[in-house]
DNA sequence: GTGGTCTAGACCACA
DNA sequence: GTGGTCTAGACCACA
């Protein structure tokens, strides 16, 4: 089940999308697993099928999933190594933050107890 | 003089507001220094006074400058260590971050080596 | 037997459609030979018999099969001429996708040597 | 101005879109051209705007177009090449339907007087 | 004015 | 039933 948030400045249609991608990544949904199709998401969330479907077609679009008209949509074979990689495109961001820290006076330490604590979670 | 890219996902009032704030905090624009009018940006920039205006606003509303009828714009007394404290405000998108690409398979050492390059540099 | 791929655009009444156009063409189906029920094919391949129904009403409708209820559907006589006269009419495609070849900057040659690697194998 | 056939079984989002990248490849369009605003188009044809929009999306997402909002939208810099690289890829096709046509009994030198028919004209 | 998002609801081909 | 396309029209941020 889906959590949006209606009032939120990002679109729900990329709420839709970057949930289903994150159950994926957490294995909630596994490859060839079923999602919701357009209209039982719509009646459960309350959101118009339209919105549920644009974000459809963005997954289907990353090879997340596939779509067969009458069947429903389905997660696509290989969909967790494609977000991986995705992600990892997100490094460059890393750098452009750690710049701005800098920047603003954080200390090379204070970084570093963060990145240790994410890294030393277990989850 | 600010660099523009009307292309960009990013809106043109947040570039310029965002160029300004970097140019207060590297020096270039000292507390006291008058910033060009908005009539001047908007035809240096070939950009609608609109849009000037409003990152101008924005940079009133959180103290960076301020504006005099009749004079112009003046970067604040305190603007350096106002724009400081909203940066360090940025850690926490450090830890969404580093969980992201934690989950993306990057490894500890990989952060680690990125923050060095970052805080070793000298800039 | 039938390869059906569910996550191709094509409809797969259109894919079951083809491969038996096909294999009357390469000679596995003959003339008078008798092909899957509805029902047997429906269970074969995992797919709805609807959809078998629809890709044999378009055979009949073709003169490429007869069906005879309680018997079941045959090859028909002339079926191989008919399928080759359809394909001739695909000679238009061909004008068509040479010009957008032609646009895209390929040469004359390039396009040769596709020709002649098609028409100089073996099959 | 675009001809849009309503009744074709080429969905019109399909039609719009791949009548401006014809219009950019043969020159009617050049690169930094300002192309209809969504609104114009949709009432120059009488198409609803959400319409429009979708084929101006994935105009955009091939790098064809870009858009400001409040700007409108504009031929993005290597649409030329983008669009010539993406119709080389259909260079596949040309051996499926030759192979398909040299079953159906057509000759090599048909379509050798095809291929000069194309090469050979001016346009 | 301009593109981006969203709702409400229709119709279609396909399964 | 299911996704795909389309219409009609609203509201928003941005220029």
């Amino acid at each position: 089940m889906l959590q949006i948030d209606k009032m939120s400045r990002q679109p729900i249609y990329e709420q839709i999308f970057e949930q289903i991608e994150r159950q994926v990544l957490t294995g909630i949904l596994k490859e060839g697993d079923r999602i919701s199709s357009v209209r039982e998401l719509s009646s459960e969330l309350g959101i118009n099928p339209n919105t549920i479907q644009k974000a459809y077609l963005e997954l289907d679009r990353r090879g997340i999933t596939f779509s067969s008209p009458g069947l429903g949509s389905f997660i696509a074979a290989g969909a967790v190594d494609r977000i991986k990689n995705m992600q990892k495109a997100r490094l460059g961001e890393l750098s452009e933050l750690l710049s701005v820290l800098k920047t603003a006076g954080i200390s090379k330490d204070e970084i570093s107890s963060v990145v240790d604590s994410v890294f030393n979670k277990n989850s």
